[in-house]
DNA sequence: ACTTGACCTCAACTTTGGTTGAGGTTTTAC
DNA sequence: GTAAAACCTCAACCAAAGTTGAGGTCAAGT
């Protein structure tokens, strides 16, 4: 009979290795996950990682809003924020999908109003022009200054 | 009579100090440019840069394509292949926008799929389930925040 | 028993896009 | 003529998201 049977750990618990396979992620990523809070095992004896199977749903939804340009940092605050003692349920985690959804939408927003004034721009080729409105993003980095904020608003 | 308008120097030459303060880089930044090739600099008997004055219509087309989420190797890359003995034209300029935006399209493209299918998947919560398109990207995204992207599922 | 593969920790290294500081020179301003 | 501001180079450092390797332990198959 195998360690992962061993009853003192949730049925069907895995090893980091399996998790690696089954997810598609490395092991050293794992690991790294674990180090940010992102994910926890269980340890045996031998001081091995045991995963409940809930495990590979997490590092499914971690790699997807990481698809969506959200940092690492972000993704964990969001998970810590999921009920602790019991397993997710899937309200919870459209919960998350709806709050990424809005950050993802504000992207793209962005992205498009750029490439609308990048269209305009083609057609004069001003960008160097004092007028341009992608010469002048007030809030490029800092949004400090109280420009026209042509671009970006709300940046944050 | 100021050093800057020594006539061995493009008419209007700029110091760092001077570009820095009309672009609003950092002078560490331009510095960081030059060693990385997206900008080119002469210098005075001192030892100091000077600009000619195209160097800013260069660094805002550095930024704006920067905020498309083009990596800085590949607008060096771009602008490599401009001119070189004359400024740059109106039409050259176009060119690098056109290139970008198509660019910048298909991260819009590709974002907005992912979106269109998180908002399936929150109706369901499936994001862990075998069928949910969301865990099995053909189209994953380039780099977009900093880092290495090894690990992208079947980049190559 | 032994060998192999999987696992452990910890530290160092990678890339991108810069910033910060030390130590020294040049230019400008009074 | 001197002080301050601006400039120079070079090296080290930062963050994010990991990867790689060294040196050692654990588990499984024969």
């Amino acid at each position: 009979m195998s360690e992962l049977d061993d009853p003192v750990f949730p049925v069907g618990a895995l090893s980091v290795g399996e998790v690696a396979r089954r997810s598609g992620v490395a092991v050293s990523t794992l690991h790294f996950y674990e180090t940010k809070g992102l994910i926890r095992s269980l340890r045996t004896e031998g001081n091995q990682r045991r995963y409940p199977r809930g495990v590979l749903r997490r590092v499914a939804v971690i790699k997807v809003a990481q698809r969506t340009g959200i940092p690492l940092a972000s993704i964990q605050a969001a998970l810590a924020r999921l009920p602790d003692g019991r397993a997710p349920t899937a309200e919870d985690w459209a919960g998350l999908s709806r709050a990424w959804r809005a950050e993802l939408d504000e992207r793209i927003r962005k992205l498009s109003q750029l490439r609308d004034q990048l269209d305009d721009c083609i057609g004069c080729g001003c960008l160097s022009l004092k007028a341009c409105p992608l010469r002048n993003p007030q809030d490029a980095l800092g949004a400090q200054g109280a420009g026209p904020r042509l671009l970006e608003p709300d940046a944050g």
